[in-house]
DNA sequence: CTCCTGGACGGTAACGTTTCCAACGTTTTA
DNA sequence: TAAAACGTTGGAAACGTTACCGTCCAGGAG
């Protein structure tokens, strides 16, 4: 009823030899056999068709990539935290159109240093990797340049290479935040920046410029550079923001954590000013309030990024480097909509 | 100024050959020195460092992999949609702790039917990685008995292989979700259940079990079997079941998702039973109704099987198959801790 | 002085696949 | 009928690495 004990029987995998042994053929008709059979006679691809059925023979990936010329059929992705949403929905969708290609994806995950993140790339480049997708991190990314290997950068360029590059209208989803607040007569808006990403640039960029064509000055103390990039620290800010004499009348976060403290203060102050998030997030429609994003299709990043590194790895694709640039929608939900006079304290 | 258009010079990578003939040393000798240099005398493996700086050489994992007996220093993991937090974090974790013993993680995703899953962990065996972890579908796992691989299966045992096993303690989990809910008095209580996952029937059994030992009959009119694992099944389910001429005082959500879709209901209804749901997700503790719910460290559970396969691939781990099974602790925060008599109508 | 021991090193055979080339048999063409 | 052309097949080389087996030299023991 139970099984033996050896876990293991350890039974060496069937290689083509065997197979060409078995069907009395040679290794090269075998070989040709698993790859689409051209140029085999039928009944003797038949043959070799039945002895691969009755060893139960998978052709050997490493074996295969290590002739020269033929890559391997791994992509690689490299980003950071994949508990965030954001970093998650990128590597599904990526792994989604890789798979559909016969691609595998290695991840490679890095939450420390840049130095990190430079090893982990190196390793996944010594696995011969037909292409890199990353979403990087600071840093010189200059080591990439003769590594051999395509790459597409995710979400932010890199400095020190110029590669192909797919990520989100970031200047333009600031200033529709930022328009759609000043339209509700919003004329003191505090924006929260998360620590010097490229991303966040271009998003206060797009807030000053929306604030430039309304005519409004800019309170440059409502500019609140955070010292970290999570929810603890944008709810202290807020918390200290508005507890100022003269407190914004409307936040604008500069990506979804940073949304979910302000909230999180929000709601323990018993304040409301208008708050419009960058990048949606799940049950961002359910909260008390429910809040008003500007969002991007993430999932599209991550297929186009996959996408354009398989027709590079492919070589089908020689242009010059390539960026592409997603648009941003504003979702009202509620928490955007709120006019100025709203702001006002009220009781806890 | 700027640079050369054609993008890859397509340097060739430099191979231990490169690295011998330049160091004017044998084959072996470099061989040596980048596993260790033992055996090799000092100012030799200079010399040869030297060159592998100069070159910037990289061992190919690939060429590596292929000999006998070298195990390819990559793991394999299967999953289902990354999107969910909860195989997020799995993932993350696991990626930590391989990457600590230098295994890159190749990654499967397997949204459709569980022919794709066969299909992609064939994929992934053929890769040489040395072991699988998979958080199993329904469908037979019989054929990976004799791969040869490793596996340790993820979240719920898979049918037809005996192998290692990390899950949570499901049946507890939902003994103390029902018991929190019994204990406040109520008597009628709603089990919502995702489709004909192991855990799910586990969490069940626990629901009865609690049921039983305060001598409670389970109204099997409130065992609701939900077509689909969504926000939206348990949103029309919840609908319905409140709308009824005797709606249950509370409800236990057996899932994250399934939590969300009764929040959105209830939510809509102006309905208040008191709600527990299994696993906790973010936000969970800023709805207008802070969720109470049953939850493990699914961190843990990642990097648990991530060490126990890393010993298995090591060969360090003979021990027959093993059964991890770690707690369940209840997180109160409010929606599971109200009174039957407020689940009375309240004003819309 | 010779023999042996042992450390350092070079060379080579594998690993499993693909690709190329040669060989073979059959058919078509001259 | 001979030659050429073609399709099918077998065999061997190569990919980059590791493991094993020699060889070489220095030094110690007899």
């Amino acid at each position: 009823m139970s099984e033996t004990f050896p876990s293991q029987p350890e039974a060496p995998r069937p290689t083509m030899i065997d197979v060409a042994r078995r069907a009395g053929v040679g290794l090269g008709t075998v070989s040709r056999v698993v790859n689409g059979g051209h140029g085999v006679r039928d009944e003797t691809a038949q043959r070799v068709r039945a002895a691969i059925d009755e060893l139960g023979f998978q052709r050997n990936e490493v074996a295969r990539a290590l002739r020269p010329g033929k890559k391997s059929t791994s992509l690689a992705l490299v980003l950071g935290d994949l508990t965030n949403p954001f970093y998650a929905s990128i590597a599904k969708a990526s792994l989604e159109v890789a798979g559909q290609s016969g691609f595998a994806v290695v991840l490679g995950s890095v939450d420390e240093d840049p130095e990190g993140e430079k090893r982990a790339i190196q390793e996944l480049v010594s696995r011969q990797v037909a292409g890199l997708m990353i979403v990087p991190d600071q840093g010189d990314h200059a080591f990439l340049q003769g590594a051999g290997v395509p790459v597409v950068f995710v979400d932010r360029p890199a400095t020190g290479i110029d590669a192909d590059i797919v990520m989100v209208d970031n200047e333009g989803g600031g200033r529709l935040a930022t328009e759609h607040l000043l339209q509700q007569g919003h004329e003191r808006i505090a924006i929260l920046l998360a620590p010097s990403y490229y991303t966040i640039g271009r998003r206060l960029r797009g807030f000053r410029r929306a604030h430039r064509a309304a005519g409004i000055d800019v309170d440059e103390s409502l500019v609140i550079q955070l010292p970290e990039g999570n929810a603890e620290a944008a709810e202290k800010a807020t918390r200290e923001v508005m507890l100022r004499p003269d407190p914004p009348t409307a936040i604008f976060a500069s990506t979804n954590f940073l949304a979910e403290g302000v909230l999180r203060a929000l709601g323990e102050l018993g304040e409301e000013p208008a708050v419009v998030g960058f990048d949606d997030f799940r049950l961002a429609d359910m909260l008390p309030t429910p809040v008003t994003v500007v969002a991007s299709d993430i999932a599209e990043l991550g297929r186009s990024a996959a996408r354009l590194l398989l027709d590079r790895a492919s070589g089908a694709d020689t242009r010059p480097p390539q960026r592409i640039v997603l648009p941003c929608a504003l979702i009202e939900r509620g928490s955007g909509e709120r006019p100025p006079s709203a702001a006002n304290r009220k009781a806890r």
